[in-house]
DNA sequence: GTCTATACACCGATAGAC
DNA sequence: GTCTATCGGTGTATAGAC
């Protein structure tokens, strides 16, 4: 049998190329436009020849999906960040929950688009870049949970109302504040459709 | 000065031929979807090459922008039928002014994406094609107005409310109604944080 | 194993013949 | 007004150089 190296030095440059891929795709995202992205233009920005690419990636798509999977693992970590200095009121909790979202959604069009909309005309993400998605859902639904907030259907109102907010903010007042400063009155409506205490 | 004739028999060939494009490309888009049409399958669609409809249309963005302003039009005809109906109720009027509008969006998803969504890369409407958006937008904060919600914090929550709730039904259910269950009660919601009469 | 050159099929758009 | 031909662009497949 054979001995497994300790670090397979081959694997780690790949990762690391594929990481510099990933980073020229961003840089050129947020340039350039999210739909913009060309595999050529990834390829300049890194010294190589756009057909290089698809050693790292199988189509332009799975790069697309590993950004999109990138976005929301991010999002995790921002989230334990958050997560222990939540307020003990629940109404509280939930405006803070609520906000972290919607600015982390706002700071970063081409990173919204990708993770929120269906901008990418054929790009559906695959089940493993889905994870850290459906992962961020069930944090919520289990905070909303803990404040009494039980029901699917209070929690489906609650994720409409913070996207609807923040798909308003970005296409018609991009940059401004128009739909942000509705969001904090926007939770208390919904705290007190759903009954929690003042 | 010359005579204008009673009726300019080019200009009715050039509308019905621009009209056969629109529908075609209407066709096509429910077909396979709004971002994959192609100029060359419009046209053979009505037994042209691509170039030909350079005659009729400047570019693929215009036909776009033409189908925008068709879709905002027609609703404004739906409107038409459904404001003699409204209930005397502002709070059943905010209903179904909010059902009439969710179930025209849900009703035809390529639609949708052109009216009120950013799918389509680099594609941004002309004045002329949102005018009728405008006005869509205008009627509906005049009735609200009407019913006493006079703030434009309350009608730009109330677009955003109901925005999410389609969004949410296109992207995560589309076809069902997991969403548009939610709908009249999210309306009750509003009505109460604006004060609307029981 | 990495990267490149080449090529292919398709796109929107343009030029010019008829 | 409609065509053919073509341009510059795209994503992507493949063969082969190193």
């Amino acid at each position: 049998m054979l001995e497994m190296p300790y670090r397979n030095r081959q694997i780690e440059r790949q990762q690391a190329t594929r990481t510099e891929i990933l980073d020229a795709a961003w840089t050129l995202a947020r340039e350039k436009g999210l739909a913009d992205l060309t595999l050529r233009d990834v390829a300049t920005r890194i010294g190589m020849r756009a057909p290089s690419l698809y050693s790292y990636f199988p189509s332009k798509n799975a790069i697309y999906d590993a950004m999109f999977g990138q976005a929301w693992t991010d999002y995790i970590a921002v989230i334990d960040l958050v997560e222990p200095t939540l307020p003990e009121s629940p109404r509280e909790a939930v405006k803070q929950i609520a906000r972290t979202f919607f600015d982390y959604a706002v700071a970063d069009l081409a990173r919204h688009q990708l993770m929120n909309q269906r901008t990418i005309p054929g790009f559906v993400p695959s089940p493993e870049a889905y994870a850290p998605a459906v992962e961020v859902l069930e944090r919520g639904r289990t905070h909303l949970a803990r404040f009494g907030v039980a029901g699917s259907e209070e929690f489906d109102l609650f994720t409409a109302l913070i996207g609807g907010l923040i798909d308003a903010q970005q296409a018609n007042d991009p940059g401004g504040d128009r739909w942000s400063r509705l969001l904090d009155g926007a939770m208390d409506m919904f705290a007190n459709h759903v009954g929690l205490p003042e």
